[in-house]
DNA sequence: TATTGTTATACTCTATAACTATA
DNA sequence: TATAGTTATAGAGTATAACAATA
């Protein structure tokens, strides 16, 4: 599998079908967004059946860890806007997964929580999950996904 | 439209403004996803002048890296299709960084190479990725954003 | 005055399918 | 038949601005 180091290309020659990347490998925003894409579109197939997007999941995890809190609080959480999140409940509460209440408090808001039905579905949505995660760092052992979470969480903390 | 139904409820309670991110943050592809999202919202505020993208950027350096080469070789790498970029092209093309010759052995490609206006202007982009990269790693030592790339390259390195 | 949810709207990014000109 | 570029088109995802209800 070892594969010999690209030299330095002459001008104008390069091994057709293979393009030499230039500096674009040393960016750390280059590395993201390749890992970021194939990892979408892997997510995408996992679940190709039920269209189940990963913010659809994030945000069927959230409301699973926070019964009741608002979508305002959600979409701020998830780094979307609030008229974003809109029709992210919308598509939850189609398919019959969570519910908007009128929270007793503040009548402004929507208190969203699971439906039975989400509860049920739930760890079904997790155990792909799992087996996607799997795929994902298939090439890692059980440190390095740790250390990749940990220094990934440090990109930007204050931006979240 | 369908309004939802709204009865109401006491909420459950969570810390009011934080809420708990359940297994999120286990989740290798949560944390690509939330650390890609910042990185992608800094650089299009650092060129927002310009609207220069991270695609587009990269298809610069990938221009500069392999002259004369062919739409669908830059497409390929970079991961898209090459109806998109036609207008990726298109776009570089019409800032004046780069042109389209017809290729001497194929008349169906265009082999595409950086104008003069293209090689003046590539290190000025560059060096503002350098600071768009500093602020991405600022949280980090250097042996920590090298182990990072490493770590990232290593994700779904057979959908690449 | 400020906030919450909503709607209307628009913009970006992307892919698919069909076309053309070559190979 | 197959490939490279192009075009038309559609879909997903997102944000901004304005509005009503409520705080």
């Amino acid at each position: 599998m070892a594969k010999p180091t690209q030299t330095a290309v002459a001008e104008e020659a390069h091994a057709p079908g293979t393009l030499s990347l230039g500096m674009l490998p040393d960016l750390l925003g280059f590395q993201l967004r390749m890992a970021q894409l194939a990892t979408f579109r892997d997510f995408l197939e996992t679940f190709a059946d039920l269209g189940l997007t990963p913010t659809l999941f994030g945000a069927l995890v959230l409301v699973e860890a926070n019964p009741g809190a608002k979508q305002s609080e959600l979409a701020r959480t998830l780094g979307l806007d609030r008229s974003t999140m809109v029709s992210i409940i919308d598509r939850l509460e189609r398919e019959g997964w969570v519910r908007r209440r009128r929270a007793a408090t503040d009548r402004r808001s929507n208190a969203i929580e699971l439906t039975a039905a989400g509860r049920r579905i739930l760890p079904e949505f997790k155990r792909r999950v799992a087996e996607h995660e799997a795929r994902l760092t298939a090439h890692l052992g059980a440190d390095e996904q740790a250390r990749l979470r940990d220094l990934l969480g440090r990109i930007f903390p204050d931006r979240r």
